[in-house]
DNA sequence: TCAAATGAAGATAAAAACATCTTTTTTGGA
DNA sequence: TCCAAAAAAGATGTTTTTATCTTCATTTGA
């Protein structure tokens, strides 16, 4: 459904949002030792993030990457659009060109709810809402401190 | 989550449980034409499936594929399994290695419902008992006949 | 002012997924 | 027996995804 890009861009944008600020930036190297994923692919998906105004960054010794006020308003769902496109989210999970309500494949029903459910919660949310309920449902972005 | 090529192998034997018996043969050209998927392509993955025993075939004139007695005792899952292996399907939405209840990702709690009950249909029903459901919903595998 | 840290950019490469082409084998029927 | 139809098998090609490497540009702070 995700690419691994995708992937690690929602991770790494969501990382940003909780641990930088205007004053607090990271590198590229801490972030993907953080988020285990391979440091120069990541980097080359943050200079993208950061084309398209997902991130920002600055450049040079203190420099690094950190989500601006302006960044944390945008949604998850910004971020699948601009590595992704919207089409493998949207597409119906058997491959079918029409797949909808009338004309449903075998396993429509179940999948529909399911893709909205996702597509609301990545679409409805900005990330600075987002990160503030992944901290208080603790749940987890990296599992690096539990040895994997 | 699943690859082209499981998709249209779950297509392709749900399509031969529907229109085929040992005495009703289709070669791979007619089910290539009829679920709108590249021939050679699907003949390929008819050829392993049917070394996997998960269709039959034989060769010859007024040869072709179709679904025997004990192919339709299996399940979607075992397809899946045959062509994708369990790994794409079992995986973490976002990517992390060790997502579970106790560590959930920040999406984890709504995608595992959903991934259970594709699962359950995929392991739960054998084809047969699936290509019932199907006739009598009335969803739809090709949509050929619909101009698309 | 200059050295070091950092991101930006572009070229390259490796692997996987997707797809096609060609040849061989089997087999039913004329 | 021989031919044509069909699957099987193997080689090859293309595209996309994933990843790395190298060089350049910028900026800070000593």
């Amino acid at each position: 459904m995700l690419s691994n890009a995708a992937k690690y861009a929602i991770r790494s944008i969501l990382y940003l949002a909780i641990h930088t600020d205007r004053k607090n930036k990271i590198g590229v190297k801490k972030i993907a030792e953080e988020l285990s994923t391979p440091q120069p692919f990541l980097a080359k998906l943050l200079q993208q993030l950061s084309k398209s105004k997902l991130v920002s960054s600055t450049k040079g010794p203190n420099g690094g990457f950190f989500l601006s006020e302006a960044n944390q308003q945008n949604s998850i769902w910004d971020i699948v659009e601009n590595i992704d496109g919207t089409v493998k989210f949207e597409e119906c999970f058997l491959g079918l060109k029409k797949c909808e309500d009338k004309n449903p494949c075998p396993v429509h029903h179940m999948a529909v709810p399911f893709k909205q459910k996702i597509l609301s919660s990545f679409k409805d949310k900005t990330i600075d809402e987002f990160t503030r309920e992944i901290e208080l449902s603790g749940t987890v972005l990296t599992l690096k401190k539990l040895g994997i």
